[in-house]
DNA sequence: TAATCACATTCATCAGTTTGAATATTATTG
DNA sequence: CAATAATATTCAAACTGATGAATGTGATTA
């Protein structure tokens, strides 16, 4: 049998094993955003959620774009959110939905959705 | 935002972070197989095989039963194999479908299924 | 009860991951 | 071009998991 294929679906369990990576994906549900939005949702040291951004980047699960002084991120694959979604209900542990609020930060994408609010 | 739960479904990832481990849920994917049949499919050892057993075994997702000489491992709660599903979704990597043939081994189980053949 | 069969556990070594602290980079503004 | 804001990287110590070799256990048969 072919364990090479699986390794593939293993370096993603991998990935998925640190709770912060998984709760930054959580947030990345409802789409991109910024690294200050993970900062003041999650509560950890900007350069701690930089790490993990680093090793979801380096796994391709996720993709930045620079908008002047903030960088975005985006899931390159929608389909990790039905990982995602099968664990939760696996543990019986539905967390989010794709429509979970989120903490404003101070950069431009949310100082206008607080605007409009 | 609540790590803690998170925590929970961080382990069942970790659990599935080795290649063998994999392997054998999808092995188990048609029911209850014995440990030769595991021996024989992948090409492991027996006690290789059994310490991925004993892993899978305290994480809760597999159940033993003895029944002779041969003990019969199952999993314990099928909701796994949609993770297994969603993650091969996600890869593009469908390797088992649940009617996947196997190898037999010289347990009564597989005796008596080689013998209806 | 001794031998045997199927399976489990222990142990030690090696490799990889986590984590926090410190520092670097890059674009932007003045 | 100097200062600043947002984010990234590096490094080292502590921890955790993988692996193979050897041995243990427990049910079964003779």
């Amino acid at each position: 049998m072919d364990l090479t294929s699986i390794d593939l679906q293993t370096q993603v369990f991998k990935t998925l094993t640190h709770p912060a990576r998984v709760a930054i994906l959580n947030i990345l549900r409802d789409g991109e955003h910024c690294v200050c939005h993970m900062e003041a949702y999650l509560g950890f040291r900007q350069s701690y959620i930089s790490q993990q951004l680093a090793v979801l980047r380096e796994a391709g699960l996720i993709q930045d774009r620079r908008d002047g002084w903030n960088i975005y991120y985006r899931v390159v694959n929608p389909q990790i959110f039905a990982v995602l979604d099968a664990v939760q209900e696996f543990t019986g542990q539905k967390i989010y939905s794709s429509s979970a609020p989120l903490v404003a930060c101070n950069c431009p994408h949310c100082a206008s959705k607080s605007n409009s609010d």
